[in-house]
DNA sequence: CAGCTATGATTGATCGGCCC
DNA sequence: GGGGCCGATCAATCATAGCT
């Protein structure tokens, strides 16, 4: 009725899948972090640039990913295992021994 | 869809991903704000996130680009010429802010340099 | 092509911090 | 003590992409 919507300036809506390698990259940090999957600024702005998209974006992936994991826990949970496997990377707390803990392929 | 190969191969990764940790239970309080429906048994949850109108919204972003803050006064005023809280006004301009700010961020950035432009 | 799910974006409102 | 703002996040929803 009322819900005049003016979805007609949505149009920015465009939405676009990212690649499945961004979604690679986004899913093994989330699962690697599973903890706390909040990346802080700086390891968006790295993640920004590894996939190829913008800050906000992925911000708005990781709000999407932790709210529907979260509401569903067991859908994810082949998901889960299969990145937790394939990255072996203890992310309790992160940080623990010394230093030069790095691993992200730098050639 | 997955080889059923990978589920009792490792345990420890397995219950890790189990784990319900802290940030799967946080839940947010409903919306105190929104007007209580006007019996209003106090306690209700009313939490509905509001639906501004296309007018309100117009009125506000016509505000908006008078004033980036608004005062106690004229948020008053705004509020009841709307229909809305203060608060719902004051949470708007908040909101809306940081939008702006985003947007300046984006289009900063995309002016940075890389970018022969399309 | 319809119907349904997956997914990126938007947004009113909350949470914790900080400042005055 | 309280109120407003900021930054991040939540949570519900929108609209489309993509699969069956």
């Amino acid at each position: 009725v009322m819900i005049l919507r003016s979805r007609f300036l949505d149009a920015r809506r465009k939405r676009r899948n990212f690649n499945k390698q961004a979604t690679e990259i986004l899913n093994e940090y989330f699962y690697s972090h599973l903890s706390n999957p909040y990346p802080s600024e700086e390891a968006k702005e790295e993640l920004a640039k590894k996939c190829g998209i913008t800050v906000s974006q992925v911000s708005n992936w990781f709000g999407n990913k932790r709210i529907r994991y979260k509401k569903n826990i067991g859908k994810f949970q082949e998901e889960a295992n299969m990145y937790a496997a394939r990255t072996a990377v203890n992310a309790t707390s992160v940080s623990a021994h010394g230093s030069q803990a790095n691993s992200p392929s730098t050639p | 869809r997955l080889p059923p190969q990978c589920k009792e191969k490792d345990q420890e990764h397995a219950e890790e991903t189990s784990k319900t940790f802290d940030w799967m239970k946080v839940k947010r309080n409903p919306p105190k704000t929104a007007v209580l429906s006007e019996f209003g048994v106090p306690g209700q949850p009313n939490a509905i996130r509001t639906n501004f109108t296309t007018k309100q919204l117009t009125e506000l972003e016509k505000e908006f680009h008078f004033n980036k803050y608004l005062t106690r006064a004229r948020r008053v005023e705004v509020a009841a010429s709307l229909e809305l809280n203060e608060t719902q006004v004051k949470i708007w301009f908040q909101n809306r802010r940081m939008k702006q700010k985003k947007r300046e961020k984006l289009g900063c950035v995309l002016a940075g340099s890389t970018a022969p432009e399309k």
